[in-house]
DNA sequence: TTTAGGG
DNA sequence: CCCTAAA
């Protein structure tokens, strides 16, 4: 099998160089091979579809531009980071090599000593490496194997992603991080998770990530799980989550960690265990992130947008809008004659009655007073979602019901709803605040962590833009993610990650009105990301940074970030409602 | 239709 | 998340 050459001969990797020899990726054999060996969640094998045929083509021919990207990286990362250079190789085209030696082949490199404390918790898990590898390594290659092979997560996308994110990361992070901790799992819930039953690992699993496996492999189940207890520890307030308990939690995914922790952690004393083992990290440098502006990003303009009639409208005073402002949109909700509707126009949104029930009033009145949606006067079509909309409406009592239980958000969690792959569920969430009193309910879905894992996946595997392109191939199952909200995210993301390396302070503020705290090692991801695929918009003020970096090479060490207004001082991207 | 960007 | 302009 050509997969078992693979691994026994690392010169072809799983990425190889632009200018390698292509026959393996051509080699018809080589998809037939793939082909057949897709398994699913069982671990029984079943046909590829045509779309896991295509993935596994994307897997092996890397994209013209992302070589060119990782050319460079890699080739810079020769230079100022021997110690990831073996002796034995040379550089340039062996970079390759090296780097998927490292990333995704020859797991046993990594208990070289030096490189140990270099090596990313959350990679090695994407990367279907686990702990073990450090500790008891057994045959690497059968678990490699079965990683891309798909046993793992039932596809074969994680098998690219990895592959993927050890080229760039490894290069970025093995020159970067010096001082970037990481944050390691003791030891001792090894031994915890060990003694957990395959029911008990899968409820830890969903626990920690909303979803259900049906994987049997315990290894498998069990490094996941560690991921989520990792990503645990790396909230800072984790401690105080852990004392509240989980009516204090203000959603699902605050909750999420908390909860796989205390499956994992019973009788143990998390508290002392995570402060012995927290440390925060802190990413140094830009280098990449200048390295490949200067050469490789095509600076486009900033594209020319005249003002949106919108801002007119918004910026003309407030109590013109009702009486001139719109003629056409007569108002025939009882609630807006109370309630100053929004000032644009809207789709129609019905509501359902029965949901307003078990809700109760404030949630009503909140909910139409933000969202009541007025028909559109002004298209000549309803738009894609509407119909998507509508379609969901029949499931949201249901929800309601659910969700009205919100002290108790574990039964949420457990519910079916949540099960599926895809999370569906409705149109609708709830965001229930802890600083306020009143449960405010947006109507916004939050992301949980599986979700956001997934829009890095994508972007690191489309690069920033392709936003239709990650929609259809990672969130496809999920309706309720337009390309738009991935892009959205995308910036907030990128903010939040940005906003890591200022004061304490303003974190403690923010996190007050965060939903929740994004791990570290997300972050880490994202800017890792950000910088191999600047968002357009801090495109300039990067290469700026990149000028003023190059002429004085002094204060590598002075925060790179705050310089510029692109970074706004809210965090996030959300739109803020002026309640009356 | 999709993407970028402002709100 | 929503909306609009631009491409």
């Amino acid at each position: 099998m050509m997969l078992e050459k693979r691994f026994q001969e690392p010169k072809h990797g799983i990425l190889m160089g632009a200018q390698e020899d292509n026959s393996m990726i051509s080699d018809k054999e080589d998809k037939l091979t793939y082909k057949c060996v897709r398994v699913d969640g069982e671990g029984s094998f079943v046909a590829a579809s045509e779309d896991n045929v295509l993935e596994v083509e994307h897997l092996l021919a890397v994209p013209d531009d992302e070589k060119i990207l990782m050319d460079d990286i890699l080739c810079f990362e020769s230079k100022d980071s021997e110690l990831l250079i073996r002796d034995d190789v040379p550089c340039s085209d062996d970079c390759y090599q090296l780097n998927t030696d490292f990333g995704a082949l020859d797991c046993n490199i990594m208990q070289d000593e030096r490189q140990e404390p270099k090596f990313d918790f959350l990679d090695s898990i994407l990367q279907g490496l686990n702990e073990d590898s450090f500790h008891d390594t057994p045959g690497f290659s059968s678990e490699c194997a079965d990683y891309l092979l798909g046993t793992g997560n039932g596809n074969l996308y994680t098998g690219e992603l990895s592959a993927c994110f050890s080229l760039k990361d490894v290069g970025a992070t093995g020159m970067l991080d010096s001082s970037e901790a990481v944050v390691s799992i003791p030891s001792q819930y090894d031994t915890v998770l060990d003694k957990m039953t395959i029911g008990e690992l899968h409820e830890a699993f969903q626990k920690a990530f909303g979803q259900e496996t049906s994987v049997k492999d315990k290894q498998w189940l069990k490094r996941h799980v560690l991921f989520g207890l990792q990503n645990c520890m790396e909230l800072e307030n984790v401690s105080s989550l852990l004392d509240n308990g989980p009516s204090s939690h203000e959603n699902e995914d605050g909750l999420l960690c908390t909860s796989g922790s205390q499956v994992l952690l019973e009788g143990k004393d998390m508290n002392d265990i995570l402060k012995s083992n927290y440390s925060e990290g802190e990413t140094t440098g830009f280098q990449i992130s200048n390295l490949v502006d200067k050469e490789n990003v095509v600076l486009t303009p900033k594209r020319q947008r005249k003002p949106t009639r919108r801002y007119i409208e918004e910026s003309s005073d407030v109590s013109c809008r009702h009486s001139s402002g719109r003629p056409d949109t007569p108002v025939n909700s009882s609630m807006d004659n109370v309630l100053q509707p929004r000032s644009q126009n809207r789709l129609i949104h019905q509501r359902n009655l029965a949901t307003a029930r078990v809700i109760g009033k404030e949630d009503i009145v909140g909910r139409s007073a933000t969202d009541t949606r007025k028909p559109r006067t002004g298209r000549g079509r309803p738009r894609k979602r509407f119909s998507s909309l509508v379609g969901h409406d029949s499931d949201e009592s249901k929800e309601y019901e659910l969700l009205s239980v919100v002290p108790k958000i574990n039964r949420v969690l457990e519910s079916p709803q949540y099960e599926s792959q895809d999370e569906e569920v409705s149109d609708d969430s709830i965001l229930v605040r802890r600083s306020g009193k009143a449960t405010r309910r947006k109507h916004h879905r939050l992301w949980n962590l599986s979700e956001v894992m997934k829009l890095i996946e994508g972007v690191s595997r489309f690069g920033v833009g392709r936003w239709t392109d990650i929609k259809r191939m990672l969130f496809a199952a999920s309706a309720h993610r337009t390309s738009v909200d991935l892009k959205d995210k995308w910036r907030n993301l990128l903010r939040a990650s940005c906003l890591q390396r200022q004061s304490k302070k303003e974190m403690e503020q923010r996190k007050k009105h965060a939903s929740y705290p994004i791990p570290q090692s997300v972050l880490r991801r994202v800017r890792e990301l950000a910088n191999i695929y600047p968002y357009p918009r801090d495109r300039k003020s990067k290469l700026a940074q990149t000028a003023a970096t190059a002429a004085s090479n002094l204060d590598s060490a002075a925060p790179p970030t705050r310089t510029n207004a692109a970074i706004s001082r809210s965090g996030r991207v959300v739109h803020r409602k002026n309640f009356v």
